[in-house]
DNA sequence: TATGAATGAGCCTTCATTCAT
DNA sequence: AATGAATGAAGGCTCATTCAT
């Protein structure tokens, strides 16, 4: 009478994190589903029951990043007072995400150029712009708070946080090719003293 | 040596120029060899009378890609002779060079994405790496003589050069999508404020 | 002979009842197994508990489709005494039928295609020579009554009651395609003064 | 410099005639791309320079048997004076052109219940009402010819054709199905008594 | 040298059927 | 008995690449 009781969400998110897995492996231009199917313990069939196509769990995949990085940075948000700090914490938690989700930060970049606009069609990821202004706004709260603290100089916030945000995806890169070690502790220090100097109250 | 060679440079050249505005308005993800046929007023056929294969096409793509880009710098290189000044005009070729070439700037990242190293397969780019230390390079060599010119404090201009690569590849991808504006003649003064006051000498 | 059994039968019929609506909205080449569930009203794997396949399902409905039709010439043929009138009288019982089971009319030439012997493979509905054969004697009986009366000249029988079904069965075809209306009741006496005539003693 | 040369339109006419082959083979509800290509002697993928689509396949065949058995009717047409002559002419044609066209045979009724009009999406062939309009309007100028040269009685010439119709319809349906045979030459005879009696003028 | 017709490997997606609950 | 989640066989279609001209 009663039917196999399956808890849809838990299924689909164990399916992203296969995918994001398979992204990581082979890249977004290259997967196909059954590497997802197979990564994931299922058949391929079963994917298009949680599914309706493989941009669909690009898509999802690209939601579940950005909501489990979301949630990083809100965790560690209130610990630190020093607006300075506040900054070097975002590249912290950044880092340590990252750290702790290696295959997320391959994928970083197969997503960023799923998020670029096209003269022809729609791109994979549309709302990627509109993720990126949270970020910014995220940013640009820190240092308006550290110029209402007398911390920082007054100066133009939302072009700081743009190049602040600039800073950090450029490094992610850098990571992901072997260029720069996320792991390295000096790091986030040698990022504020250049970064950030130019903006603070002597 | 002889014309055929030359031609035959010419046509593969003609080629290149034109996958790049395919690759710009479809993504290296999505084209297909009869776009950048198209695009190039020749057979589907011929392109293969020059490259081997669609990752061939990719590859040297990148290539022309990379060389015009160098080109630029170069040609930029010996007109400042503050330091500072050097770095803020790297960043004001490197906008200027993307602000002539549009498609160039979308396909940067479809570059990235294929030059990341992954667990299954070579990735498309593989000497992406390579060429980001020789922008390291150029970049630390910069720092180097400003340091040596006491106009720079002492500091790990190897990392500062990362750092400073890091954000103009940053600030790329939020040009592409559409969050700044490489136009804007002011960015680089903001960027150099930002960045550089750290390492500067009182 | 247990209420199972009949309850048995009746779903068993629901179904076949909700496929005929299935068949006739979506035609047999296209429908689901899932529609039909819907339809019905029921799971998707209860229809297997009733039916052995998606091929057994459109047999069966071929089936009560055969056996309602069946009933209503059966109810209606004892009605008229004079042959003339029984032969337009089948006419008159078979508009009346697909007039009051529209779903029927459509679905009748998919299962005409579905009864075609092929060269590859067995048909569908393996019975349909059989079931025409039983109209055919059903009328040619008509005729032979309606001769044995001196109503009709004596004529080749079974090739007229062919002839007549032929009829009846392109007329059903226009009537799907919407050519005619066989709700118009002036339909059947045209019919039979066009085809019976040839056949009428004078 | 010359590419090869085909000729586009010999070469999907050579498809299509592969295509009704297999259609009447294994029906249009159950063929496959690689059956028509098989038959053709071509690659699976050749097709679909000549079809966009399956269904593609299906509509274009559709046109050349529509084409082909008017081809029959018009090189037919003008042999006889008669009308009822003409009448049992265009029965003679018909039952000439399967004769000579068997799989066309086969195939009709798949024609046919790809015509039918759905409540769900569009039938593979929507021209097919306006076709049986054709036929109509070629029976009925014959019937009124037949009217003026007062050879026929003045009756419902509209309704008389889709009756003869109706007929020819159903009775290749009894041919495919192996009830009557159209090779049978006392065929039409027999059908011109039992149909054209009636508006025969004493 | 240039071409584009031909090809088939390959992949996404569908859906009939199964079976654990 | 009833269900619907899971499955994978199957097939339509794409497109990089080839090669006859």
């Amino acid at each position: 009478m009663s039917p196999k009781v399956v808890d849809k969400q838990k299924k689909r998110d164990k399916i992203l994190r296969a995918a994001l897995k398979v992204f990581s492996d082979r890249g977004i231009a290259d997967f196909k589903m059954i590497d997802i199917a197979k990564a994931a313990g299922i058949g391929k069939g079963t994917i298009y029951e949680y599914f309706s196509s493989k941009e669909d769990v690009i898509t999802g995949c690209f939601e579940i990043f950005m909501h489990d990085f979301g949630d990083i940075l809100a965790s560690g948000l209130g610990e630190k007072s020093n607006p300075k700090e506040k900054i070097i914490n975002f590249f912290k938690l950044s880092f340590k995400y990252f750290s702790q989700h290696q295959e997320a930060m391959s994928v970083l970049f197969d997503f960023w150029a799923a998020g670029i606009p096209r003269k022809h069609g729609t791109p994979l990821i549309p709302s990627m712009k509109k993720e990126y202004f949270e970020f910014q706004k995220y940013l640009a709260a820190i240092l308006e708070d550290g110029i209402k603290e007398n911390y920082f100089k007054q100066h133009d916030t939302q072009t700081t946080a743009l190049i602040i945000l600039a800073t950090l995806d450029g490094l992610m890169f850098q990571a992901v090719l072997g260029v720069i070690d996320i792991e390295d502790k000096s790091l986030p220090d040698k990022i504020s003293n250049t970064l950030l100097e130019g903006i603070l109250n002597e």
